[in-house]
DNA sequence: TTGACATGCAACCAAATGGTTGCATATTGA
DNA sequence: TCAATATGCAACCATTTGGTTGCATGTCAA
């Protein structure tokens, strides 16, 4: 668990696999195929990233066949959140990011 | 803002970084010289890593004298935790944390 | 003023990273 | 069966990264 923890990181300091972390926010079940459009990569620099992103847990995969579907994992991410942000931080931080956010609607 | 993202990823995606933002939050104010306790590396290397925390916005500093003191900043990682994690995933993923935490203790 | 202490800056190097190309394997449908 | 489709694996390469050494700058105290 502990050993792991490294893999996160390292997995969500590339902004292509964040990218692919968002678009599996959105919707999940999608193919590496699925995932390939939109990045001008090859589909062999995608799918590298997507074995990074398993290993490190925040992505796991069902295999359909000869399609293999992803979904996104979020649990990695909330331990990185109680890490760095104790109890009392918490209400004040949310506070203050949902301030900025009501500013920016206002705009 | 947006620019910033990808620094505060680069930034957490190293262990002797996220070392020192561990030390920053248990005490905040420590110099250059005392964070460099407990590193097995230069002096040098140490303030490279400050300067990519400073330059993440996850560290601040102020320089009083010949000394240099330094903070941290839990913003980033508020607005980490917001990006991937919704509103109702919230409330099970802080609860499975919390379960997670609890059989931790009993053992 | 001057030496000691705390930090800043730059050049350099080995290793890791992100991407490519090329080929192999496995499943589906006609 | 056989061609098309979807993915897997490996070798290779340019760039970035994390560390070093060496020297410069700035501040405190005697």
């Amino acid at each position: 668990m502990v050993a792991d923890e490294d893999k996160v990181f390292k997995a969500l300091a590339d902004v292509s696999r964040r990218q692919l972390l968002d678009r599996l926010r959105t919707r999940g079940g999608l193919t590496l195929g699925e995932l390939c459009q939109g990045h001008d990569m090859t589909r062999q620099a995608v799918a590298k990233h997507l074995a990074f992103l398993e290993a490190a847990n925040l992505v796991v995969s069902v295999k359909q066949g000869r399609v293999k579907l992803h979904y996104l994992n979020p649990v990695p991410i909330n331990d990185i959140y109680m890490r760095w942000i104790g109890k009392f931080e918490r209400k004040q931080v949310q506070a203050l990011f949902n301030l900025k956010q009501a500013l920016k609607e206002e705009e």
